[in-house]
DNA sequence: ACATAAATAATAGCAATTACTATTTATTTA
DNA sequence: TAAATAAATAGTAATTGCTATTATTTATGT
């Protein structure tokens, strides 16, 4: 299963199994969309009501180090989700609630090569609009 | 020129006209690439040495307002250009200085109406790398 | 030159994030 | 299983990027 997946990455990095890592991790698994700090925060508030909101800054930290989370700006904030990093791919977000829909259209696939006087080293390829539930 | 046109559009805005303004177009005019607050600042001092943070802030605000900028989030600080809005472009950025380099490939032109369960409202196409100067 | 509306500087405030430190917990090794 | 250890956590302080407030100064129309 994902959640397992992922704890053993975090193993394999040399982080150590706690319960509320699992939990994190489960809160990100259960939902197909990016979550802001103070979301996961709030989430897991509610199974472990004394959580320090730095523990969830770095167990994300760690995630992210880990590579099993996959983060990009939201109204000028951090947000992350469950990586699926094994293949290349892009995403729609609805810029409301942080949901995504993953689209394996490439812009980089028509462009070959380093542009004169550049090496490139990445990329970012997201839309943005509302999904159904948050369009008014 | 290119200052002159900003500051006309300013105007136009019912903004008045200052030599602070007009200098911190000139340090936009003068550079090919995004800056932060910070660099604008620093730059800006030189000349005007007791200008205010909270003055450079709020001018890049009316000039985003009166689209003098464009404007992108580089290592997660929001940073600004002297804007070419009259036409739909993306951009090669020099993650180390800001540099930038136009392209006028959009991915969206080869994306046809609106995805299933959603309502497109914009994209961010932005390709990043060293620039030569930067390239270790 | 005067009136007035906006620009500026200085300061305070806020939210997101990082740093620090003492305590607690998970894992290693005896 | 128990002690040793290295890391995780909580609580707090500090930092950073940015916004809001207000008194003073400046640009511009009459």
């Amino acid at each position: 299963m994902e959640v397992e997946v992922a704890m053993q990455k975090l193993k394999d990095h040399g982080f150590k199994y706690t319960q509320k890592r699992e939990k994190m991790l489960e809160i990100f698994s259960n939902i197909n969309g990016y979550l802001s700090v103070k979301e996961v925060y709030q989430k897991i508030k509610q199974e472990y009501p004394t959580i320090s909101l730095n523990t969830v800054y770095l167990n994300i930290s760690f995630f992210e180090e880990a590579e099993v989370l996959e983060t990009t700006d939201l109204n000028g904030e951090k947000v992350y989700r469950f990586s699926c990093a094994d293949h290349h791919h892009h995403h729609i977000i609805c810029t409301e609630c942080g949901k995504v829909q993953v689209i394996n259209i490439c812009p980089m696939d028509s462009i070959f090569g380093n542009p004169p006087g550049f090496t490139i080293t990445g990329h970012k390829f997201e839309i943005y609009g509302y999904c159904d539930d948050c369009k008014k």
